[in-house]
DNA sequence: CTGTTAGCGCTTTCAT
DNA sequence: ATGAAAGCGCTAACAG
């Protein structure tokens, strides 16, 4: 159904359905019930919204976020959440959509991506071989990444998280003797399962290569072995799984003083854990997290805190024009709280 | 920066561009290389999606979903990011984007929603008098609300909220004499409060309005005077403000004995607040909520059960064309629990 | 393997 | 107040 087939319906030129829904102060009022009455009748959708932008050259006014992970897991992480919420913030300001563009790891995600109807991206952390990266820069349109990799021709957002793993594992592990490390997955293929000595250069998501990076600059600062500390990889970001894997090596007898977490959820599972287990926290564990989240206050968990709401929506000032990208990274800091004081 | 300009730097004819991007392997290497070089050298951003769609006739692949909440409540409510979720899913299974329009209450929600790159639309529950609603519906574009208002040509995806809440008040306000309901805004103002005997009636939320019907329906069947029934409004569905409302109210010597809540979220802030104010449930007040969400499992509660993730599916598949609209509501039951049991 | 032609549905510009 | 013409950037269909 098109303007032209409206007009031959109402018996009047093209131009003239068209201003009717684009500029109706400009037809007489009778022509105007007309024509509406005929475009109801056949269920014009009104003027494409290609072919409008076509002529217009107004850009499709919707950002685009390419989504590594199913939107399942994102609206299960509330950090990914907080950050999506900081994007939302900036469209609706922008009067901008938002187009969530679900990513599956196949060859359709090239299409998805060069076919979205979007002015610009921004892509969720994922690996530095992943093809929708490929396919948004052939797009050639504005984006930024979140998290990693840093790549040609994007503008990413992240804080330094090498730096900030270094501090929080310095604050868990001095004074302990038997460190280990809560993980996130290191790959695409999220196999969970206890590791030693992983070489951090090794790991496909950057910002879990980053973190283990630097828990490895803490452990050599600290004199302490990098092959005899436990990577506990977990499949998912969730206090279930955290407090799971955490049972089952401290249960089965590993001995643990001080864990570095990912993420303040796989932190609180820990935490859980330790507690079914009657060791203490900190008295005979220290335990440490990311995102300074309601629960970590709730927990007194020692923490590195970000805002996931301001990253997203300073991606999204970039990704629309409106920030310049700037070189400096997002800021983060060390909250101490009870779950590390090394008594 | 479009095809023919490539064509014209590369030396070559505005098809071979195309094919070069769409249809790489009917090129000879040689030339799509030069191609892609120049489309580089020159910052091509690819074929425009806009122009591309009306070309093809293949549709926008993206399904809008128009949210008048800001979306940063969206993300606050666990439930409604299940049915995004559930959007999502189907999305993902048909290769479609999902794209927020966050309309803001004004008159540039009209041109947000008529301008969206959008296949199909699904409203998130609002009032009958919204502009974005009258902005779909001109758009002609298959549209599908979820919760209400039911509106004239589109689809109206929830469940019977009147009579789950009917079931819900007859249970949890069985035997006692004393009944409150904890209650969702009852327009855009979200003005709180407690009031008494309000008209479900003259509720512009239809959620908010069916559900409160349902407890008058109930309160008639038991014999109480719904004017005597205070009806605790909250601005937003969060344990918080629950548990803030119900501590002052009761607090200030309100004597309630049942609780019905619609959600959850408000059911278990209230149960917090009766917690601290000694007043056990179910022995002295009992509470019932909606949803069937963890924390109901955690705590005990009486709640109707519904799926709003496979309320996201069903309307996405509806908004698709993958599923006929069918007349039959979605399903719910009650599920009884400790915090209704009247000992 | 590459080019030509035609036209998608719309709106801008310039008549009438 | 209405209409005719032109063309936005792209690709299907068909040459060559």
């Amino acid at each position: 159904m098109t303007l032209s087939e409206v007009a031959a319906a109402a018996g009047v030129s093209v131009m003239t359905v068209s201003y009717t829904f684009n500029n109706p102060g400009r037809v007489a009022e009778s022509t105007r019930l007309k024509v509406v009455e005929v475009a109801e009748r056949l269920g014009f959708r009104g003027p494409d919204a290609g072919a409008r932008q076509l002529r217009r050259r107004g850009g499709l006014r919707s950002l685009g976020l390419v989504l590594g992970e199913s939107l399942d897991y994102i609206f299960d992480d509330p950090e990914a959440t907080r950050f999506v919420a900081g994007i939302a913030r900036e469209c609706t300001r922008a009067g901008f959509g938002l187009t969530f563009l679900p990513t599956t790891g196949t060859a359709d995600d090239v299409e998805l991506i060069a076919s979205a109807a979007v002015d610009a991206f921004i892509v969720w952390t994922t690996t530095p071989d992943d093809v929708s990266l490929a396919a948004v820069r052939d797009s050639h349109r504005p984006a930024v990444i979140h998290g990693g990799p840093a790549a040609e021709g994007f503008t990413l957002v992240s804080i330094d998280n090498r730096s900030a793993a270094e501090a929080l594992a310095m604050e868990v592990w001095s004074g302990g003797s038997h460190p280990a490390v809560l993980c996130f997955p290191l790959d695409r293929s999220r196999d969970a399962g206890t590791h030693y000595g992983i070489d951090p250069q090794s790991v496909a998501f950057p910002v879990s290569r980053d973190r283990l990076a630097g828990c490895q600059d803490a452990a050599q600062a600290l004199g302490i072995d990098w092959q005899r500390i436990p990577i506990i990889v977990c499949a998912h970001n969730s206090a279930e799984e955290g407090r799971d894997r955490v049972t089952s090596l401290l249960g089965a007898g590993a001995p643990v003083d001080g864990i570095v977490s990912m993420s303040d959820q796989l932190a609180v599972g820990a935490m859980e854990a330790l507690k079914s287990l009657d060791l203490p926290v900190p008295q005979d564990v220290t335990v440490g997290g990311f995102d300074d989240s309601v629960p970590a206050r709730e927990w007194e968990l020692t923490t590195v805190h970000q805002s996931l709401l301001d990253q997203g929506a300073r991606a999204a000032r970039i990704a629309l024009g409106v920030e310049k990208p700037g070189s400096k990274q997002d800021e983060w800091r060390l909250i101490r709280r009870r779950s590390s004081f090394r008594l």
